[in-house]
DNA sequence: CGTAACCTTGACGCCGATCAAGAGCAGTGG
DNA sequence: CCACTGCTCTTGATCGGCGTCAAGGTTACG
């Protein structure tokens, strides 16, 4: 009776690994049976409304997240308020890379939003012990550090058009990578969150997407929708890299 | 005799190494005697003057590097000559994190340079074999995407002011940990490159330094030292993150 | 249907870019 | 040793892109 229970729990964990949204994109799909058990064991779901935070910045870093539905907002403050974000995380993204003892950001939820959370410590307990884990997450820093590369540049020399133009091609290109038709971007973010990404203001960005709408580039849809009509235009206004 | 020439050789390898300048600070001081013979064994050293280019943006992704002495400036061009400073590399650091059939960025010496080099596909193999370098790559990784979350806060949401000062100290810290005086910082790039790190023009940077020494909060030196006499002010006006 | 948050648009202002000129400085060759 | 040359740095005058301030419109939601 024991041991059915053994069974029962095992079966209902590969159920709830099996059921995940992310269970072919996120860093579990590298990991053999027995590794995907352990960390299965430890796992907790969690779910937000937009809204919510996820992480505060300094708060301790005691856990690591898989994020398996909807998306997420990377953020800093500076001491008087003003704000930067740092990028966007989609279904299937790893969150809890960086060392230290604090969260070095924090982390709000844009959508409904449903994350697989581990204790940090069992975690490294498995990724010391399984070095195709390892490597999966040296892949995923490389990604993101070219990822901040580019948006770097963006911040440091693009003008307000040519980053507002990237900005739309980029999450688009993310939401297609997750499902999404290539010429839809859905912007579940708000203008002074767009902004904060892109080293602007709320009106400023309001601004450009007004004159891209004007001329024909884009198109409004409901719900924070925009497609787009000519993308070739807006790739050329968000200028070569 | 085969076997002395052998020994020889291995000897002459643990020697490079143990003359290495960053010997105790480079990746390779996490590997175990054969792993480091082995990385030893397909190793270059290559030294570069000030201004030569030590990667091209969209050169083949073949090499990947340690930087055993001097100072690089890692860079992306747009299409119109613009040009983004993504950052700066010092003894001990490594190069050749990302992925990619291609790199991603251009790199050029800013001092004399000491690199020693490795061919990607051997460096590679080794990486697979020996975790502990993977975990080490990771930990650089993850140190490098805190710092270039930093850098995208910087550009973003910082003033001009603001910007210079924190990159004096950004400097004289790195400095300070490869052997430099804590309230010192050498600056051998031009007053271009800060302006392309740091997302402003050459005469901004040039007329914030020269407030900043009017107000004596910083000393010009000769050859591109810069001495704080008042690190306090420089601290508040980079404003607290 | 009321309320609060978000978005848009206009008028105006300012920080940093641009344009311009001259000073310092290292390297080169007569 | 000095004149020449090219590059970098500094400083001033002016300009303009984006920020700031303000007002009204739109949307989401209880």
């Amino acid at each position: 009776m024991h041991v059915a229970t053994l069974e029962r729990e095992a079966v209902s964990c590969l159920e709830m690994c099996n059921q995940c949204g992310a269970r072919t994109t996120s860093i579990c799909s590298v990991l053999p049976h027995p590794e995907l058990r352990q960390l299965a064991d430890c796992a907790t779901v969690k779910t937000y409304a937009p809204g919510d935070l996820l992480i505060r910045e300094g708060d301790t870093f005691d856990h690591v997240f898989n994020i398996t539905e909807g998306m997420v907002m990377l953020f800093k403050l500076l001491g008087d308020g003003r704000r930067q974000v740092l990028g966007f995380l989609f279904k299937g993204d790893f969150l809890g890379l960086t060392g230290g003892v604090d969260y070095q950001f924090g982390v709000q939820a844009l959508t409904s939003v449903q994350s697989c959370r581990f204790p940090r410590v069992p975690f490294r307990r498995l990724l010391l012990e399984t070095p195709r884990l390892e490597e999966e997450l040296l892949s995923r820093a490389s990604d993101e550090l070219m990822s901040a590369r580019e948006h770097l540049t963006l911040l440091g020399r693009k003008t307000a058009v040519e980053r507002v133009s990237s900005f739309l091609l980029y999450i688009a290109d993310r939401e297609a990578k997750v499902g999404g038709a290539p010429d839809l971007a859905f912007l579940p973010m708000t203008r002074a969150d767009m902004g904060d990404f892109l080293g602007l203001t709320t009106e400023t960005v309001s601004r450009v997407i007004s004159s891209l709408k004007r001329q024909q580039v884009i198109q409004l849809l409901e719900h924070g929708g925009v497609r787009f009509l000519r993308r070739a235009d807006l790739e050329t206004s968000a200028e070569a890299a």
